[in-house]
DNA sequence: TAGATTGTTAATCGATTAACAATC
DNA sequence: TAGATTGTTAATCGATTAACAATC
């Protein structure tokens, strides 16, 4: 889907601007941008042109300028607010994740069944999953992280799509189907690395050959 | 990149396999796998096909062939091993991750520059960061997981680089650049919520025009 | 002006799908 | 045999790149 990588290009493109823009510095041309982000200069000017975001000919684009409009197409106004399901080790860890700070995310809540994890006095809190639909529905949440083990994930998950959530992304080690109702992006850790692997493997093959 | 792709649709057909044959079942057509990993047959026998993967005219494919074909190109007969540098909240959260032990990852050890990190009688062991050479060539390992802090990610991937790591999964929060030598697969949490909340909130705004 | 960069169009590339002959 | 599924080819689809006119 390129949609999808289109958003994730201009995210990326943010990201880098904002960086840029704490270093003082003021216009930035397409080709810069796309060393940064790691693609090619048509590229990003193609993604820009997707959503008629514009810079100067001959003069690049200002960094101001287009951090605005990047603003308004990705939705930096408010930050986005994320619950987390299964406070387990990843969970607990996303909790106060560094990355997310500086990036606009904030976890309002986390939900367990164990009573032992429950702590609603922390920050951010840890309530019982059966709080789970007032605490969406008080907060106005619609996207949540599923970290649970395995052999729960799908029925949590079901839920969670009940509550009315409209996006999750999926940590359990079990890759979930989304529905018409709500997006899932499943992060399968094991299957990066066997993958990641697999291409090392690949790439040693081929050194041997060539080395022969 | 397609080839990546299509390694991840044969890793979970790996993984599909492997519950079906927990569950006793002898056969399986494109068809079945399709549904279960969510793409389409045809792509499911196109992918095979370019492995040399058969089954039989009508028949189907017999679970027990296609998966030992399976593990011969993926490479299952050995665990894969991994080293985790940063044993902060995500990292120790990885070191004993349920999802490994079925998929055949195997965490070897952590590593951190913290003292107070340190517990070489763990299980999984963490060392010092200055043990990662010895311990990364005494084990022969060539992938791992990098878990540091923002600030200190990209030094520390070099470090890993010049110790001859091919193959890093990280989850630091800034994406990093691969090289000749290694390839790099970065998991951004925050780009990935920033990412599907994009798409939640075009789904909504779909929604409320079709509502009108 | 001359030179450099954008914005956009057309060309290319590659991945997925449709379709169907082979065949069990 | 009749029917169903594979393996593969050709068609389609879509994303990226190349190229260049516009222009500052």
């Amino acid at each position: 889907m390129s949609a999808k990588d289109t958003i994730s290009r201009l995210l990326r493109c943010r990201a880098v601007l904002e960086k840029l823009k704490l270093l003082g510095m003021v216009k930035v041309y397409s080709d810069n941008l796309a060393a940064a982000v790691g693609v090619s200069a048509a590229l990003v000017r193609k993604d820009f042109s997707i959503f008629g975001l514009t810079g100067h000919r001959r003069g690049g684009y200002r960094i101001d300028d287009l951090l605005s409009q990047l603003n308004r197409i990705l939705g930096r106004d408010q930050p986005l607010k994320v619950l987390i399901v299964g406070c387990g080790k990843i969970g607990t860890a996303l909790m106060n994740y560094r990355g997310f700070g500086t990036q606009g995310v904030r976890i309002i809540a986390g939900f367990d069944v164990d009573p032992e994890k429950i702590n609603p006095n922390a920050v951010p809190p840890v309530y019982p999953m059966d709080d789970f639909e007032r605490v969406m529905n008080a907060e106005q949440i619609r996207v949540a992280i599923l970290a649970t083990p395995e052999n729960t994930a799908a029925h949590v998950a079901e839920r969670m799509i009940m509550a009315g959530i409209r996006g999750i992304l999926n940590f359990a080690p079990i890759p979930l189907k989304g529905g018409p109702s709500c997006l899932v992006q499943n992060i399968d850790i094991a299957l990066e690395l066997e993958n990641l692997y697999y291409f090392v493997r690949l790439g040693e093959a081929t050194e041997e050959r060539r080395g022969k």
